[in-house]
RNA sequence: GGGUGGUUAGCUCAGUUGGUUAGAGCAUUCGGUUUACAUCCGAAAGGUCAUAGGUUCGAAUCCUAUACCACCCACCA
């Protein structure tokens, strides 16, 4: 043996070894209890970062440390399409060339990015391998595999049937300039200076920046504490604009701030998302007086085809010469919200998306988790998963954007003349408008190739299958073009990896043991696949939840790339091994919050892994040596105490006790003190205190022997922790009776 | 503004249902290489457990208040 241990040595060979032999391919053994285990899937075109380390650590002890213990373990990989976020990084490239994703129709754009994600998806999977996770490869999905989107489409359409999908007003980011929405990701705010006007609502007075959508008001709102206005609540008021005299309700909610403007506030749910909140709250209807162009409504009266800038202007002008206009405060300093690509000012704007009503998935879902049939670990987090099932309203899951899962509705144009297009031609331009005129101009077929964007009226009739015929002629049918929130299709992942419904593995494997993942996804993520596991097969999909912490940097705060603060695992695993990478971020499991990348605890491991080889090195040598001089064998340790001395029984009491505690720990997902139960124990019980021992010992034979039996006992129960080296050095050392090749075969020590 | 968590050694953090002298890694100081490892060994020093009250025979741990920090969510007509 080597004088060091040297990982850039070991971990590729120990690596291949457990490829070659195929260790970690799942298996359906009836006789063994099944322990599975479903890897948050990683996104396809990303890079491994250090949160992608501490969750394959994490998951990995879990699934070496109970296939040792006998059960029949899998653990599935897979890659994520990550929706939003890949195509974002998409059209930067396409920015770089000159281009934007309105150049293209939806299907070219899809196969560009289809492209795109399929060269860089080689990437991650090959640096997550370097971790050494015991991942049943052959078993890989992706999120966009057909298997995967059938699985989708199936639970969509069992929905629809069973009257859990609709579809209804959301209000979104719209720009009119650009013809679509984007995601809050997706805008930026823009300070600037506007005018304030307060405008007259009979005896109230209201401050807005947007008289123009003052004829889309539902109500105006104060603060219930607000001694000025309490008594108009609950009452209606009459008032009078260019459009002629109306009444309005005055409601109360807390979320008016008194101190700004005159604490009266005019409530627009269509133009507007606090308003929409709060109409929802109160139950107030959605009047859009803004058309998806960008243009006044019918609802507007005569301002109705105007531009907003210039409906503004005209409604202010007509209050001001009735008098209604109190005041205009013209250095008013606010932010707007603007659109990523153009920096056009973005109209929320409520148009028809599709939701699921979550009354009856959720309560199930909350359930599970409350009377514990689902654990939550730690058990501080359980409260943020109950408090958002509890006022977990309507999901949305339209999204408009194009990478991803599309809904599979399908819309009769004939039968939906008021579909709203946006194609390119084949002149390529871009060419918006309703379907039935559209196809005045053009042939069907010109819009499907070309279609970019469609919105149906959310009364629009559509068939969730497209084969299907109810009309004697052939349909002209075009498919949604909005995708699935990507949460509705990872929600299945449990099912959709295990090949929901009939396969073999789903009805060996399923429900899966624990689900591991970070703390911040609960919401999104977890509480979903509960949902979805619990809707399709009545079980959950998973016991044990373990949350992990969030990674920061070594200066204790948020990766980020503007900070320059980003650690890179690879140079990690480079400088001190995967080992001591991954042992490092366990030690920062404790309590399962979040914590410093800790650097000196990767350097202490990366030690502790060169101590176990040289402990290693010296036993052999002493058993050489005892050969040599003696010309005696080391004894074989039988597990039998009562002809030992004092020494060897403190040490194997000892060992003894480490068992119970790792066990113990690892139980409880306590990570960090079942890793730092071994690393005191073999370093300063073994190693400086029973190697010294033997040292001195007449009987070396003996000692020698119980030292070996140690020794490999505590490989055994750091394997999970730290693989590579356990193994590397397991392969060096004498063969007791049952030990086989690979220390990932062997037994787990027991007590 | 709503929520969650934190404040313990110079630094990064453990400390589980209250119970001997509050621990680890790193850093520091002193001493050491005869049969492994200097990525080593032995020893030492270092803490009013954020602050103020309270409960208790006993509090880092439970309760109340205050201060500061971090993160999540919602963001001002």
């Amino acid at each position: 043996m080597d004088k060091k241990y040297d990982h850039k040595i070991q971990e590729p060979k120990i690596q291949q070894k457990w490829e070659d032999l195929d260790v970690f391919k799942g298996k359906i053994e009836p006789d063994k209890k099944p322990f599975t285990i479903v890897l948050p899937p990683p996104n396809a075109n990303g890079k491994l970062h250090t949160g992608h380390v501490l969750m394959l650590a994490i998951e990995d002890i879990l699934i070496r440390w109970k296939k040792m213990q006998g059960y029949s373990t899998l653990w599935l990989p897979g890659t994520d399409h990550a929706g939003f976020e890949t195509q974002m990084v998409f059209e930067k490239h396409l920015k770089e060339k000159g281009k934007s994703r309105f150049d293209y129709d939806r299907d070219t754009l899809y196969k560009e990015i289809w492209d795109f994600v399929e060269e860089n998806k080689g990437i991650i999977e090959n640096q997550m391998k370097r971790m050494g996770p015991g991942l049943d490869w052959s078993r890989y999905t992706f999120t966009l595999d057909e298997s995967v989107v059938n699985t989708v489409y199936t639970t969509f359409r069992r929905m629809v049937d069973e009257g859990l999908v609709y579809r209804d007003d959301y209000i979104v980011n719209f720009c009119p300039e650009c013809g679509t929405t984007f995601a809050d990701l997706e805008i930026k705010h823009k300070d600037k200076i506007s005018n304030l006007y307060y405008i007259k609502y009979g005896p109230l007075v209201v401050a807005t920046t947007r008289p123009e959508t003052k004829f889309g008001d539902v109500a105006l709102a104060v603060n219930p504490e607000d001694d000025r206005y309490k008594e108009y609540i609950g009452k209606e008021i009459d008032y009078e604009d260019p459009l002629g005299k109306f009444s309005i309700p005055v409601i109360g909610d807390s979320y008016v701030d008194m101190e700004f403007g005159t604490g009266v506030l005019k409530i627009t749910p269509a133009h507007d998302k606090n308003d929409y909140e709060i109409g929802l709250k109160h139950g107030l209807p959605v009047v859009s007086v803004i058309g998806l162009d960008g243009k006044m409504t019918e609802n507007a009266d005569k301002y109705a085809g105007m531009k907003v800038l210039e409906a503004r202007e005209l409604v202010v002008k007509e209050l001001q010469d009735m008098g209604m206009i109190e005041k205009i405060d013209d250095k008013y300093e606010n932010s707007v919200l603007v659109c990523y690509k153009g920096g056009h000012e973005i109209e929320p704007t409520v148009i028809p998306n599709w939701f699921i009503k979550v009354e009856s998935l959720k309560k199930p879902a909350l359930n599970v988790v409350k009377t514990n049939e689902v654990k939550i670990y730690p058990k501080w987090r359980k409260i943020t998963y109950t408090r958002w099932m509890e006022e977990m309203r309507d999901w949305p899951i339209s999204r408009q954007i194009v990478w991803g899962i599309r809904i599979p509705a399908w819309y009769d144009v004939d039968e939906n003349p008021n579909l709203q297009i946006t194609f390119i031609n084949k002149k390529n331009q871009r060419i918006t408008g309703k379907i039935s005129d559209l196809l005045q101009n053009y042939p069907f077929e010109d819009v499907k190739e070309g279609l970019q964007t469609l919105i149906a009226p959310k009364d629009a009739k559509f068939r969730a299958q497209p084969g299907a015929q109810p009309r004697a002629e052939p349909c002209r049918l075009l498919q949604e073009t909005d995708t699935f929130d990507t949460w509705f299709s990872s929600g299945h992942w449990p099912l959709a990896t295990l090949k929901y419904p009939d396969s073999d593995d789903f009805k060996y494997f399923y429900p899966t043991s624990v689900m591991e993942t970070g703390w911040e996804i609960i919401r999104f993520w977890v509480s979903r696949m509960i949902m979805f596991g619990l809707y399709l097969t009545g079980k959950p999909p998973f016991y044990d939840i373990y949350l992990h912490g969030l990674v920061r940097a070594v200066d204790g705060k948020k990766m980020s790339k503007s900070l320059g603060n980003a650690i890179d695992p690879l140079e990690y695993i480079e400088e001190y091994g995967a080992d001591a990478l991954r042992m490092g971020l366990i030690s920062g499991t404790a309590n399962g919050r979040d914590f410093a990348f800790p650097k000196d605890k990767v350097v202490a491991y990366r030690n502790f892994a060169n101590k176990l080889w040289n402990m290693a090195r010296f036993t052999l040598i002493m058993k050489d040596s005892l050969k040599e001089k003696e010309n005696k064998d080391i004894s074989n340790y039988t597990g039998d105490k009562s002809s030992l001395n004092d020494v060897d029984r403190d040490i194997l009491n000892g060992l003894d006790n480490l068992i119970k505690n790792v066990d113990e720990s690892l139980e409880k997902y306590r990570f960090s003190d079942a890793s730092d139960f071994i690393y005191q124990f073999m370093w300063h019980e073994v190693a400086d205190k029973y190697i010294e021992n033997v040292k001195d010992r007449e009987d070396k034979d003996i000692a020698l022997g119980v030292l070996i039996y140690v020794l490999k006992t505590g490989l055994k129960l750091l394997h999970p922790f730290m693989p590579f080296v356990t193994e590397a050095i397991w392969e060096g050392l004498p063969v007791l009776d049952g030990d086989p090749e690979l220390l990932i075969n062997s037994k787990w020590p027991t007590v």
